[in-house]
DNA sequence: TGTAAGTTAGTTAATAATAACTAACTTTGA
DNA sequence: TCAAAGTTAGTTATTATTAACTAACTTACA
């Protein structure tokens, strides 16, 4: 388990990344915004790798959750789609420092592990929402004029592009309350 | 007009960009890989942030003649649309390192100088994708059902997605082939 | 036309700033 | 009271950049 402090870590060095970039988490920074020394910062953690493996573990326990959770869903294809949208866009809404982890491959760019860890996320989330497409297509309700493999892509494409540009506007508006219109508009697109 | 050995630089700067991510392009690294000295590079940019407007400045180049070459075009939307997506796969497939700058956003991220002109690229690139699209629905070829600015957040976000992923798989396949292939869902997708 | 002056593109050595990290000491709270 | 969590004052390595100098050219003009 974490501590409050390791939580807190977390949580800063979040948004130090979020803000600048990865070049803006620097344990300088870190310290500097929690309000204690830079040394301080080695009693919770034993060095920077690994509070940045520390973050991809959180943003992996998340995406899957929210991911896992749609397979073992009742709800058709379609719906769980949409579930999945808008539980990113909540959580987004609630953590804007996590959209910049959606995109992390650019950010964990240096160390071998992190980028083990990033491609596993990335593979499991994938298979799953490719395994909803193709289940929504043997039931008739997502057109199968379109492999699944490739609306995966449209449709997850659509989905980052859609969460960029909100990051990019400096989270001017509601992701939520436009990410629902949103969708309407992929949901026109792969139903059958 | 750029010499010769400014041209080397930015095509090297690209080159570790692509390998290392940003924290990869240093004068160091830059210089080793040319061969010479550190200081020889301030010979030909006065700073690196020169070096990294340089490069932003090729990318604009290379993008907006794509862009605009479109719009220029005789041909129906969809042939619009279908050109620059090729276009864009062929520049990828010949400089896969310029991948990186597609995704500029989350790398260049510290002067404000580099934002801006991302920035600019970005709104321009999307003006002309969703004049293009806005066309081809008053042209009754692509389907009206749903607003162009939002066909244009799928039909980029496919694009980017699908050029992730090549890039992700370390250019394992043929992306000029693998994309033409592609367009087509993207062409059954947005037709009337 | 040949030489003086200037330019180009490089060198080595040194700079200040910042990075991650450590050793040794002090405070604090259950 | 003792261990967890903090401090100060350092370390080493790396960063971008500058200073001082040089070899090899090109240009201008007496």
């Amino acid at each position: 388990m974490q501590t409050e402090r390791q939580k807190e870590i977390i949580s800063v060095a979040l948004n130090l990344i979020s803000e600048k970039g990865i070049q803006g988490l620097t344990i300088k920074n870190l310290s500097k915004e929690i309000g204690i020394s830079e040394p301080a910062i080695y009693r919770h953690f034993e060095s920077k790798i690994d509070i940045l493996i520390a973050i991809l573990e959180f943003f992996k326990k998340n995406t899957e959750l929210i991911f896992k959770a749609e397979l073992s869903n009742e709800a058709n294809a379609i719906k769980k789609l949409e579930h999945l949208f808008l539980n990113h866009f909540a959580t987004f809404s609630i953590t804007p420092s996590m959209v910049s982890v959606i995109f992390s491959e650019e950010i964990f760019r240096n160390e071998p592990l992190l980028i083990e860890k990033i491609s596993e996320v990335i593979a499991t989330n994938d298979k799953i929402l490719t395994s909803i497409i193709l289940a929504g297509q043997n039931n008739s309700e997502i057109r199968s004029d379109i492999e699944a493999k490739n609306l995966s892509i449209i449709v997850m494409g659509s989905l980052r592009l859609f969460v960029k540009k909100w990051q990019f506007s400096n989270y001017s508006y509601n992701l939520l309350e436009e990410g629902t219109k949103f969708f309407d508009t992929v949901r026109l697109i792969i139903k059958k």
